[in-house]
DNA sequence: TTTTTAATGTGATGAGTATCACATTTAGTA
DNA sequence: TACTAAATGTGATACTCATCACATTAAAAA
């Protein structure tokens, strides 16, 4: 029996090349892999939690991720996913803030954790660490605006159509290459749309109806994709 | 009669404190100073529009500036502002990206123009400089998905209490200490607000009645700030 | 399995706010 | 100054979508 890998190297992360450490040097590595411990998580852990001081950054190995923060009497609203490869609590690690959104494992995770001082440390000797980063935040950042202006513009239809494009950009298709990869329940899609349990259901029952979709359980078919880039209305 | 100075040099440039070229040594000051060109912008003038390709980044001097992108239907949608000292473009400068959103000034401004090479030059020297801008991406992504949660959750009368909040946060009170030093169209605060140009100005007039506001013309003078927190209902 | 709990579906109802049409005021221009 | 155009105010109306209440199904626990 092949023993069980708990402290994978970053050496040989398979994940790295995706990542903002694909251009880090040996010696680098080796400081990173030092330092770094890897943890899991199980489907609907918290990973971090808003409110909290970072102490340093998560880097996924293997698992999907949702990061989102609470609005008004508490709802949940998610802002963001991660999958492998993808890092966590940068945002506030950069601007030296608590965590302005916590982090939730929506399927099993395999994490690692590297210490604030060995992260900044790379930033410092890195310009080309320090570019990558700059471009996830100005990357999400573009992302952000994007919604906030269609949550002030555009009807609950169209975001919804929108949102199923994400989720299939963001996690891909299953085997049969229609299956959006991901399980999320009708109320997690309500708060990533910002809208109403009951409003997902019936927008989702709409879409079947018309024919783009396939429902599954919580699995998302997507049976005309072209029909769904039309009803999500986007310019770009 | 004094002459009158087109070009500004950066090494005594007034701003500069307030900015990410704060800690810039004599050398890389000379730099910036000797590649930068400096405009002035009438009231209403666009810096730069979405779509185009960004060549450099923009310092603003003096003025005040609107960063908006047009959403459904071509509805314009504010999603930053920014005044002296704040630098322009460097979203879609950093992500390589045609411009999302265009810069049109809502004052008359004087902006400086910095080459895309000069900057990206600074950055990888100066890993101080490197750090500023991470900074200001890391906070504007914060506001950016704070809004969104907003958006999402709040109804139109706590977001626009939110919204007169912010414009006095940024531009700061006129000399009476209590007047949002600003002037936008009831359109440019919907456009903010993400609502309706006849809903701002019901939500005002509301205000005005709670005696939480005067209203003269534009301007928008703050008759009880705690009673327009407790109204925005803010959480932070 | 049975029982319990959570998630989802469904119809009815109403609140919040957009939209429309037009009056009125303000600002810009001749 | 008068004239024109733009911005703002105002009431009526309509419509999207949230909310509530409850039925139904699926998942988890006993």
């Amino acid at each position: 029996m092949k023993k069980k890998q708990l402290q994978p190297e970053c050496q040989h992360c398979e994940v790295r090349f995706k990542s903002v450490f694909c251009d880090l040097n040996e010696e680098d590595l080796t400081t990173l892999n030092l330092s770094k411990g890897c943890n899991t998580f199980k489907k609907g852990q918290l990973i971090f939690n808003e409110g909290g001081s970072p102490h340093g950054l998560f880097c996924v190995n293997s698992g999907k991720i949702k990061i989102a923060q609470s609005g008004d009497e508490g709802k949940e609203q998610i802002v963001r996913f991660a999958k492998e490869g993808d890092i966590l609590g940068y945002r506030s690690l950069l601007s030296g803030d608590k965590y302005a959104c916590s982090a939730t494992a929506i399927d099993d995770a395999s994490i690692c954790f590297i210490p604030k001082n060995t992260f900044f440390g790379l930033i410092e000797k890195n310009t080309n660490l320090s570019m990558e980063i700059m471009k996830l935040l100005a990357h999400d950042l573009k992302k952000a605006e994007h919604k906030i202006t269609d949550l002030a513009q555009k009807p609950v239809r169209e975001r919804m159509a929108e949102a199923l494009l994400f989720l299939k950009e963001t996690y891909g298709y299953e085997n049969d290459n229609a299956t959006i990869n991901v399980s999320l329940s009708r109320e997690e899609i309500a708060n990533m749309v910002g809208t109403a349990r009951e409003t997902v259901t019936r927008m989702l029952i709409e879409f079947k109806d018309d024919g783009i979709l396939e429902l599954v359980g919580k699995k998302i078919k997507i049976l005309n994709q072209q029909q769904l880039v039309k009803t999500a209305n986007v310019i770009d």
